[in-house]
DNA sequence: AGAAAAGTTTAAGAAAAGTTAAAGATTAAA
DNA sequence: TTTAATCTTTAACTTTTCTTAAACTTTTCT
């Protein structure tokens, strides 16, 4: 489904919009400041995202800047601002469309369904990000965010780590590890996954999230329930 | 066979329901309060949940979040709520779907299948389980679940467990069990295979079902009927 | 009933499995 | 080519699980 992030501190703007897009069969999500706008593109993975810009706690301009330093995403400006300049240099920021208020609902759908067309039928196949608890992983990207920071890894933790989010609730032995991340039949030294796994905590820990991967004793690894 | 777990506190609708599916060659199991509901979603596996959402013992919103801090199988929502607001707020909570009563059976018949077509075409390859009485057994997580609740097992135990969940009928000798389990001829001591046993039915103590393995004096060991 | 066989339980040492730090080997990057 | 990063192996250490032994209980057989 598709997803939608509504960043609007008016809640009754909010959720009109949000109820009307549900209805549309859109899966949204709703911010009501702009840090929580930010902590939510952070955390989860939006197909669209609408924009107000007067919004309190990060300014509209400024998370645009830091949408568009790490996502595509459509943004779409709802705006009481109906200068040109300011049109203008929002566009040049960053958004891909805008609506001046107040606007009609089904103008919005119709702005949101031609970016959703223009995204669709440009670039690469989107790889949906995968989630667990407060965990992301962008496997396009190679990025592995924990509470929306990004955590170095390695091509072989991050294979391990990719492996576990894939199936959070499947135990992997250390040969299934090794096979699936290695590409290679199992005749590594048995404690090699058994380092790595370590290393990985380790830099887990500074995230406090070390404990969501277990040792499931005599078997091997899982993520935590 | 396709299970669908019916929570719906009038009988007059829950049977209405559970006939009809029965008819269209559905595996019905009926519930007729939330508590009632979670307990099956505990105990067994079910390929779809509808779920009335006035319902006693637990609320159908809290009951959603349940099921969903466990597993993804599809939940569509019988209600008589008609405000736009609740269905927004239930697809945002978990539910895939929603019918407000009255509703045609044709119509849910056509919802149901939806949601399992959408299911059987996404993700994860279905790990079986295993059932029996009020034990379930997820192979692919390496669960054992008493009454829903999570029961901690050693390699072995778990071994065991699943060799007599496999064939609950079956007596299994010692011999059997250690070279089932252990992959190896048997040549360990006599003795062993009977402090595992023991071993597990203290575990099992706590949650009241430690009769639920049987000695068979002079054979070995076996579920009970 | 009494003896023998089979099963149960507890406890303790042995064995297996897992963790971590560190050093050497390998690979990739500058 | 040199440097840095990553990977594998080794080894000492910790934790969990397994096996054995021994004392005790229940069932079966004579």
């Amino acid at each position: 489904m598709t997803r939608i992030l509504i960043v609007e501190d008016d809640p009754t703007i909010n959720n009109l919009i949000c109820e009307y897009l549900t209805e549309k069969d859109f899966d949204c999500s709703q911010a009501f400041s702009g840090t929580e706008g930010r902590l939510l593109f952070d955390m989860e993975t939006f197909d669209l995202i609408l924009l107000d810009l007067m919004i309190p706690g990060l300014t509209g301009e400024a998370l645009i800047a830091h949408i568009r330093s790490a996502s595509q995403v459509p943004v779409i400006v709802l705006s009481a601002k109906a200068a040109l300049e300011d049109k203008v240099q929002l566009l040049s920021t960053g958004a891909d469309d805008y609506l001046t208020k107040p606007f009609e609902l089904e103008e919005l759908l119709a702005r949101i369904r031609v970016q959703l067309r223009h995204k669709a039928s440009g670039s690469s196949p989107a790889s949906a990000a995968l989630h667990y608890k407060d965990w992301k992983l962008d496997e396009q990207a190679r990025a592995f965010l924990v509470k929306g920071e990004r955590l170095e890894l390695t091509a072989h933790e991050l294979g391990i780590i990719t492996l576990f989010m894939k199936y959070p609730k499947k135990v992997f032995t250390k040969q299934e590890i090794f096979e699936s991340v290695w590409h290679q039949d199992y005749f590594v030294e048995d404690k090699t996954i058994n380092v790595h796994i370590s290393n990985i905590r380790s830099k887990l820990k500074e995230t406090g999230t070390d404990s969501y991967i277990q040792t499931v004793w005599g078997i091997g690894f899982k993520l935590k329930e």
